[in-house]
DNA sequence: GTGGTCTAGACCACG
DNA sequence: GTGGTCTAGACCACT
């Protein structure tokens, strides 16, 4: 019986070409989607920059930037010598607090599908198959 | 016995600061997710140039060159001294296709989450809420 | 023995003022025209935006104009930080038919003979006399 | 026996939408080409300004200024009442400025051609077609 | 009053 | 040094 309980699935970026979205944005994003969705989680080693850099053919300075950046904003720890990982230390803040600002996030989000033409039983049904790793199909 | 000729709902522009998306991508990409929903249906007329420039703030050529590379690319049509309206021609499926717009919404939503601290799983609890009726309302 | 490894010959963009037609489409069809003629093939980089911007003594952002639509139609590839490229793949014929813009380019001769009081036959007879060896050169 | 000798061919005006070329510029081009090629000569009559709109679908502003710059270069007359006409009065000039100022035109052609990878050959040859009336074939 | 072209120039993303 | 985005503002083409 191995370890279920903290098993991850494998993750892996992808660049999302002809978009005009900076590739350091774009990676920045994949991060942070993927903590969001449990596929990442604090401790977790992420790829070297210049691993990543191969991998997405692209210039090593813009992984850099991506991982810089996100360390500035403390999702990311840079430990010198042996690697980026997610951030251990905890967003601070009460109960009372997250519920407000998850209303205000959640009333943004729905804004925003509105406007696009998405209800919130839509996004709530796909939001939840990502967060549960059901397969997604590739977009070619 | 409401007014039956106005068959669709207005249609707002919002603008989405510090993504990083270009502003002329925005538009873009909301004109044609006001198609695939049906706000906005071939033959309708655009806010003009100037119009859409002074609500979001941005300056004419932005918008100009938003609804000119939609024209490019068959989705507007624009006709000098009288506006600029949605292509009467077939649009091509896959620029509008529902759920490769729904997955990039979806992709984004997870991504100011991770950065927010929100769990996916979370988010879509909350939202499923706001679907099935929950009394809050989004605040201004 | 001459240097064979530079196998077209150079070529250089004019513009043509007071004909109306737009800087950023006299761009265009001088890169679609030199396609077409084998002056510029698959793969090679062309004038830095900024380069032909002051080689024609017009503002970059025409430049950037041209070549960006360019590349909307498939014709060119921006590689960011590197430069401007003619695409390597496939170019729909259409773009690129040498008898429509030879049909085009002779248009333009004749309206501009007949606005300066000559004849299509007198231009043509002229134009036959140079093809053929007339000693008479052009003059600067 | 009908009068062979000043029989002209039919003259039909066309526009080429989306070259960006204004139609005004695009209706004194066809004028003046048709006088080089013989089509129209001293004295024709043009369409009515709003015949040609209607056959055009063009905004009759748009034939009154094609008509007003032609006839301030002094290739058309406008007879009020009568109608728009071929100018009668002659470029008056000797021949040996004609001869010259035919090849410094028949230079500039030979230089742009050259830029756009035609030969004078080619040129001179579907000029001559065009100039002899040789049936030519519609573009779609 | 509609869209279109162009300039001058600031600042950003990327290699 | 490469291309890209955006602004401010002038002037043009067309209905």
């Amino acid at each position: 019986m191995g370890n279920t309980a903290t098993r991850r699935r494998e993750f892996r970026f992808r660049l999302d070409p002809g978009t005009g979205i900076p590739v350091y944005r774009q990676i920045m994003d994949q991060v942070t989607a993927a903590i969001a969705s449990g596929m990442l989680a604090p401790g977790d080693q992420l790829p070297t920059v210049r691993q990543l850099a191969v991998d997405l053919s692209v210039n090593p300075n813009t992984v850099i930037r991506a991982y810089r950046e996100l360390e500035i904003r403390g999702i990311l720890d840079t430990q010198q010598g042996s690697g980026t990982f997610i951030s251990r230390k905890e967003i601070r803040r009460d109960e009372l607090d997250h519920g407000r600002l998850l209303d205000q996030f959640v009333a943004d989000v729905l804004a925003r599908a509105g406007s696009a033409g998405f209800s919130a039983a839509e996004v709530a049904a796909r939001l939840r198959e990502f967060a549960t790793g059901n397969p997604q199909q590739e977009e070619q």
